[in-house]
RNA sequence: GGGCAAGUGGUGGAAUGGCAUACACGACAGACUUAAAAUCUGUUGGCCGCAAGGUCGUAAGGGUUCGACUCCCUUCUUGCCCACCA
């Protein structure tokens, strides 16, 4: 009987599907197991990449249900969205119709991978049932002014016909279609995320078992950065000019200062001055300006004088006030001191436009006090403070907390932290999205739409043509409305939300995603929350993690969870690649897993993706590795029609080794050296031979990575109930000891021998037997031992 | 410019202070076969050597250590993230 793949997967998936062998339900007296991998968008086929990220959540959530979990694994789809207005567009049919017959397609092909979801807690956000809750929440949101409209410059995509949020601006360009991205002034919704900054920060050291990396992203994208804000009085008038700087130890050498542009205070300053021509010339020229050429950092620095005068606080000096493009206006205060001598694009400027420079850090030993001409760069390294008044002599370390100090005392400065972190813009000029429930009345204004009026249903006869504005403006019977305080005639808002809302708390829907009276039954999040094992790409580390740790934290105040992360432990997986780059259309390298499960089957493809790389790190796709997969199958799959009554001590040893090895891999994710100790078990039973016990001991450590061959073999051998069912196997740690060891002999470090010593060997015995080793003696000649280290039951070395 | 990760045979990778190259792919040889495929059994880092064996070898250089792919320093290369961020 040969591995029939065909067959027997076919047969499994129904079994599974039938008996709903993976619903999951709380259980009070077991351990639960939340696993959950980032979900699709319906784009109608599965590609490499989800195969990848499924197959790697799959073995992780078959494991644990075999080592006796009440394990969650749901799955859904992320079903909104523009791909799916331009698909319709394309093909002459409605989104809705388009996602619907994507989602069915998608179903079926993560059901010949033979995953292991629940799929009774299936769900799409495109469903009506769930888009209502992303109004409930957006309105509770807006109770807590956390959701508010304002009028502001905002990334404009002239090619999607809408706006993004500052996340979804990549090198200038939009994140999906790479058009170069403007800026637009428009009234649009935002999220306060921002009121979460600090704790959106701080609960990063909670994530102790996220990658670094990922951490590190959240961590500069936020941007916390703590400094000095140091007040400029103008010596013309009274006003002031607040500048931000990190490095206020270095203020004795502030020798102008900077606005941006577009700083409030320009226009005033040259009102009627011989200036003004050229700087409002300049602030033009500027703003015309992409922000990808401003922001370039090989462009040449441009600025122009203001002609006016500030008083530098410390010292009284007057230092001129200068209009700069390397001055942006939405970071800080729009302002800043310029110190030549210790900031580069400083000294760039200053030499460039002739403006004085003083040192005021000392490098050390460098014997220098003057600045000067003969400065190449700025000095932007730790030193002595001089030319610094009362602080000349300290360290610039101390320096930076004494200035500080004296500052706020003389309340000319004021310690003040800055963050990059902006309020996230979620609206969108767009049909296929969640309608956002607001209401505008002529006389009450801006009215949230009542909760029982819930949901605001999508009109699925919008006429949308893709040639922008926003197409739900053109539906009439959407529009009208009657306001809910008034009652009088009122426009309904047109505007979608970004789809990234329906993406950051569909974790929680999961753990009740049929409850009817809250966006998640608080019980079943209670037992079910937080996410165990969440797994996805790292194309996600920013936008979607960052939106759900701020969803979650939301819902802690509104106390319907009591914790304030939602993901536990993260994996992101790697990419898959063929010639070395990324698998895409565009580059026409694409690997279809659907003519590879016809080919070899699921279980060989899910057995190729795990052995080929460690989940983290690339994956280079190799046909022939995947033909190496099923061979090792249809090898394991063999040794059924072998087997003895009784196998071999040696083979049992080596089964319980085994088993130890697989139990670490498989909870650590280390899959591709989990399947390399497997195969060494499967070489040991061709030499030695294996009876029924060691078998199936091999099957169910297979059953995660091949659950259908597994199933089968499992049925063959006789038992009746499903394999998951079964127990992980338990290793005899007894058998591991072996008596006799083998030790490595070193001389200087560099191997010389090995010998075969008794466990437990005292070292004198050990010493005695070494100094009989013939192969030894060539190497120590006359000479005598210095030093002879031993490491128990592993090597020996001799220092001569 | 800043931050993080990585660099090991022909290839994917293993070893995280103690036998470098597990496991696999590929290649080569043998068995089976009329033959091929499949399968099974070997060999497979470089150099020297008939062999036993020796010697070099984990991007480059240095250091710590009895002992370094592993830890530290310097440099190079690649990838990712952030970036006129004050």
């Amino acid at each position: 009987m040969f591995y029939d793949f065909k067959k027997i997967e076919k047969k499994w998936q129904k079994v599974w599907l039938d008996s709903h062998a993976f619903a999951a339900e709380i259980s009070p007296t077991r351990k639960k197991y939340y696993l959950l991998e980032m979900f699709p968008y319906p784009s109608g086929k599965i590609h490499m990449g989800h195969v990848r990220n499924y197959t790697i959540g799959d073995v992780a959530s078959r494991f644990k249900v075999l080592e006796g979990y009440n394990v969650m694994h749901p799955m859904g789809f992320d079903a909104f969205g523009q791909p799916a207005e331009n698909a319709a567009i394309k093909n002459k049919t409605k989104p809705d119709i388009w996602t619907h017959k994507c989602i069915k397609e998608m179903e079926v092909e993560l059901k010949k991978m033979g995953f292991s979801y629940d799929w009774e807690r299936e769900f799409s956000t495109c469903d009506s049932d769930y888009y209502k809750w992303n109004q409930w929440i957006f309105l509770k949101m807006f109770e807590r002014g956390l959701a508010y409209k304002k009028a502001s410059a905002v990334n404009w995509c002239s090619s999607c016909q809408t706006t993004l949020a500052n996340e979804e601006v990549v090198d200038g360009g939009c994140w999906r279609c790479h058009t170069k991205v403007e800026q637009k002034d428009l009234e649009q919704w935002y999220l306060k995320i921002t009121e979460y900054k600090e704790r959106l920060l701080e609960d990063l050291g909670q994530l102790k078992q996220w990658p670094e990396r990922v951490l590190a992203m959240q961590s500069n994208w936020i941007g916390k950065s703590s400094g000095v804000d140091i007040y400029f009085r103008l010596k013309a008038s009274d006003k002031v000019i607040s500048v931000f700087t990190t490095r206020v130890d270095t203020i004795f050498g502030a020798t102008y200062i900077v606005l941006a542009p577009e700083h409030p205070l320009v226009k005033e300053l040259i009102k009627g001055r011989p200036e003004e021509k050229e700087v409002l010339h300049f602030m033009d020229k500027v703003s015309k300006e992409s922000k990808l050429v401003r922001t370039s950092s090989d462009v040449k620095k441009e600025g122009v004088f203001t002609g006016s005068y500030a008083i530098n606080p410390v010292n009284n000096e007057e230092v001129p006030v200068w209009v700069a493009d390397y001055v942006l206006m939405e970071y800080g205060t729009g302002a800043i001191m310029a110190v030549p001598t210790h900031d580069q694009r400083d000294f760039l400027f200053a030499r460039e436009h002739k403006l004085p420079m003083r040192l005021v850090i000392q490098p050390p030993a460098v014997n220098r006090q003057q600045p000067t001409d003969d400065m190449t760069e700025a000095y932007e390294g730790d030193g002595i403070q001089v030319n610094s008044g009362q602080f000349d002599g300290l360290s610039n370390s101390e320096g930076k907390i004494k200035i500080a100090e004296w500052m706020e005392q003389k309340e000319i400065g004021k310690i003040q932290t800055h963050w990059r972190l902006r309020d996230w813009l979620i609206s969108r000029q767009r049909y296929w999205g969640t309608p956002i429930p607001i209401i505008y009345c002529p006389k009450c204004g801006v009215v949230p739409v009542a909760y029982k009026d819930l949901p605001v249903e999508l009109p699925k006869d919008a006429p949308f043509t893709g040639d922008g504005g926003s197409p739900l403006g053109k539906v009439k019977d959407f529009i009208q409305a009657s306001c809910p305080k008034c009652s009088g005639p009122a426009r309904r808002e047109t505007d979608t939300m970004a789809t990234f809302f329906d993406s950051s708390w569909y974790f929680l829907r999961f753990c009740s995603p049929k409850y009817n009276s809250a966006a998640f039954d608080v019980q079943e999040a209670k037992y079910w929350m937080r996410v165990d094992q969440y797994i996805g790409g790292i194309e996600h580390a920013i936008l979607h993690l960052l939106y759900s740790r701020f969803f979650t934290k939301f819902f802690q105040d509104l106390k319907m969870v009591d914790f304030s992360e939602p993901f536990e432990k993260l994996l992101t997986q790697g990419m898959v690649l063929k010639d070395g780059q990324v698998m895409s259309k565009s580059k026409g390298n694409i690997v279809d897993p659907d003519s590879m499960i016809k080919d070899y089957g699921a279980d060989s493809l899910r057995l190729f993706i795990l052995f080929a790389a460690p989940p983290e790190t690339e994956l280079e796709w190799d046909q022939r590795g995947l033909e190496g997969a099923f061979k090792f199958l249809s090898r394991v799959w063999r040794i059924q029609e072998n087997l003895k009554d009784k196998a071999d001590g040696a083979l049992v040893r080596i089964m319980h080794k085994t088993i130890k090895k697989v139990s670490v891999d498989f909870s650590e994710f280390k899959f591709n050296t989990a399947i390399a100790s497997l195969m060494e078990l499967t070489n040991a039973i061709y030499q030695l031979g294996a009876d029924k016990e060691v078998f199936l001991n091999l099957v169910i450590m297979l059953s995660p990575i091949a659950p259908h061959f597994s199933e089968e073999l499992w049925q063959i051998l006789g038992n009746k109930e499903s394999i998951f069912k079964a127990a992980w196997p338990a290793y005899n740690p007894k058998l591991l000891i072996e008596e006799n060891v083998e030790l490595v002999i070193q001389i200087n470090g560099k191997l010389r021998s090995k010998l075969q010593v008794p466990r437990g060997i005292s070292e004198d015995e050990l010493k005695e037997l070494v100094f009989k080793d013939d192969k030894l003696a060539v190497w120590l000649g006359s000479k005598q031992p210095k030093r002879f280290i031993v490491v128990p039951q592993k090597l020996v070395n001799i220092v001569v």
